[in-house]
DNA sequence: TTTTCATTGTGTAAACTATACACAACTAAA
DNA sequence: TTTAGTTGTGTATAGTTTACACAATGAAAA
């Protein structure tokens, strides 16, 4: 018996293929935003690269509960924004991995995964990273630093990225990222960091006020050596409506 | 033995888990442009309902691979603009799947599957239409008149034509679904059927021809009970180039 | 207490893009 | 020869995006 396996999970290894469809995984790119960076949830396999929080899908679960239920698992966090974003399907993605995983020959996990890509949105005060069975360390990850991952998850996180880009054109995309009350600064910085690219901070406050899903507060924020900006939060009611219809222009 | 079954089909329903993967499968929204209507091909079951071609994933063959190799199989056509678009993997998604399919009994096809939504965009007339050795026939449908698809087809077939709206934004299609020649109109009305609006015909083609993308040939369409318009074609050369960079405006 | 520095709040002009719209020219059919 | 239907083309207006400057504020430094 390898003693990296604890016994909890012989029966993952050697059974897993009762509980879960073979041959498909989810990973999840979660993304959480601190001291204006763009931050991104890891897990760090025994023995073993970092990689994406990834998970199987249970024989009569759906796609989108697996995402959900791994999301849960390794960030405390139910009901947060998950955005299916693409299959990886190629069929050697998995490099190494016999080399790499000699412990679970035989195993389930051993046969060739098409992996579907999630990514969510999370609160990054709100999250407390738990490690799997299979990792021993769960911690974000600036994205401007991102090791290099197992397997294609690179490839993975950098898709999200691309996506994260797009939809910030047609979705409203800040509400589950910022603390309920931010300012203008901070959700222009999150909008910054996603692009990778500097917004005239007058034509960003003018374009996202006109989408007229904010409430600005009497509140401001002190603390700062300068002028102490308003707060803001989202109008929940309009948001939601806005994230129906779309919006219409983008940065 | 099922009559319906003839001896090919025995080797795929009793040993094809040998062959592909589990639990996985492709389906195709293929489009075409005929006569001015936007068409979609399916295929009928025999004794069945219609449904969207599909397949499987060989053990060792791309996802990617997967569906090119199906597309090939209905179409005879290589080398298609081809997209992977959304996975469909409710626990549910193939009702009454056990009823239907009682001749499977106890093959792997009766598993549940999650299914990977691709959409292909070919040139209506190089096609040759080939049903499958599940199905008696495999014809264009009018979109406007799509009959009720097996499961959750007729899903996946409207989340290919959302899909298709957007990217039409973003890329320049049209060229793999028209003639090597067309004219502005032919063009005109791909665009209003794809979006299902109409677009003022000055500005179609002011915009149009904005992305340099087309080249006026000298000839002109006659036949019509009115003055010949123009042909153009596609400069393949500027075309993927705005392919990769992604347009900038969109109607 | 005063000064300084970094940052916030705000408005306007110019460039660009999208939209609305009209008339002459052409082709085949009547 | 006339007619009906459609094509080719340009301009004015509205709307959107971009570029840009200066006064006000709050804490920290002098």
């Amino acid at each position: 018996m390898n003693k990296a396996i604890p016994d909890l999970d012989i029966d993952f290894v050697q059974n897993g293929q009762n509980t879960y469809l073979r041959h498909l995984s989810v990973d999840c790119v979660i993304f959480g935003f601190h001291e204006n960076e763009l931050k991104v949830l890891l897990l760090r396999w025994k023995d073993g690269p970092w990689c994406l929080p990834g998970g199987f899908v249970k024989k009569e679960e759906s796609l989108n509960d697996s995402a959900a239920r791994i999301l849960k698992e390794r960030t405390g966090l139910d009901d947060i924004f998950l955005q299916q974003f693409h299959v990886f399907g190629d069929a050697k993605r998995e490099k190494n991995k016999s080399e790499m995983n000699s412990k679970f020959k035989g195993s389930w996990i051993m046969d060739r995964f098409v992996t579907v890509g999630y990514y969510a949105l999370v609160e990054y005060s709100k999250v407390k990273p738990k490690p799997d069975f299979l990792s021993d360390d769960c911690t974000w990850w600036d994205i401007h630093s991102i090791p290099s991952l197992l397997y294609d998850h690179n490839e993975i996180l950098n898709r999200a990225l691309e996506v994260l880009q797009l939809s910030l054109n047609d979705h409203p995309i800040g509400y589950t990222l910022l603390h309920e009350k931010f300012t203008m600064p901070e959700l222009q910085k999150l909008y910054e960091t996603i692009l990778r690219k500097e917004i005239d901070r007058r034509n960003f406050q003018k374009k996202i006020l006109s989408l007229d899903i904010l409430v600005r507060l009497e509140e401001r924020k002190t603390g700062g050596a300068h002028k102490a900006p308003y707060l803001y939060r989202f109008d929940k009611r309009k948001y939601d409506r806005a994230l129906k219809e779309g919006l219409k222009s983008g940065f």
